[in-house]
DNA sequence: CTTGACATACGAATCTCATCGTAGTAATGT
DNA sequence: ACATTACTACGATGAGATTCGTATGTCAAG
């Protein structure tokens, strides 16, 4: 057996921002990924590739290497870090409380009532499936 | 007026286990939050002493250093700091999606069907409550 | 009074993150 | 062919976080 490739660890702040531009666009040079970051902060082209190269290192993002320049890719889709993230601060920060999670978030910034009508249906729908 | 405390910069990790103690025992001494920690992982008395010494100038704690043993308690209520923590993982790994965020904490781990029950309930006095 | 237990203060080692500059190399245009 | 541009690799730096050891002060018991 192949020595089974261990969970990348959570992504740092710096790289989730990576992160959410390689999910949104799918695969990525160096360039495109910089650019979409630098359109809200001024961030260095190398700063954006050592960056990468580290989480390519930890298995947060895959290379490929066939072209001079490089295409990444996310190494997990999107639900699956997310999960580990909400996991993570639930845990940490909630004791594992589900409702305290959601009224943080909830009062934490102002939510439309279409989206809440939208929330309230989508437990219903889990409450059926958890069945 | 006095210069305006501003609010304290989100805990670490470290410091939300400590903040964690001192929300659930309310004031305590260094010894009290050291032994509540030492329960769950082996930790030198001196750290968990310089680590509050920290949240202090961050005013996460307050002290108070009328006795020799000074006394510590959270310099925000758990919702206020809770709802700190969940408003930013909402905006960095959501986008401020709350639907999202519920779906990874659902998913991150188990929920009773009781939980589930109560976490609609919670939802629909919400919804009233927002209107 | 001296010792031992217990407290605070604080410097220092170590780590991780984030950022940037520089060097070297491949491609491109004139 | 040569200059310019685009790319990767990598070392260095600075800020924070975390940890611990040591110094020092206080207090009470013997």
């Amino acid at each position: 057996m192949p020595p089974k490739p261990s969970d990348p660890p959570r992504p740092t702040e710096a790289e989730l921002e990576i992160l959410t531009v390689l999910w949104s666009r799918g695969r990525c040079t160096v360039r495109e990924v910089h650019d979409a970051i630098a359109l809200r902060k001024p961030t260095q082209y190398t700063t954006v590739l050592k960056t990468l190269q580290i989480m390519a290192e930890k298995g947060l993002v895959r290379r490929d290497e066939e072209q001079r320049a490089h295409i990444y890719e996310a190494g997990r889709p999107r639900e699956w870090t997310q999960r580990q993230l909400a996991g993570d601060l639930l845990q940490r920060a909630f004791s594992g409380s589900a409702k305290s999670l959601l009224l943080g978030a909830l009062s934490a910034r102002k939510v439309s009532p279409e989206e809440l009508a939208e929330l309230r249906k989508f437990l219903e729908e889990y409450e059926k499936g958890a069945r």
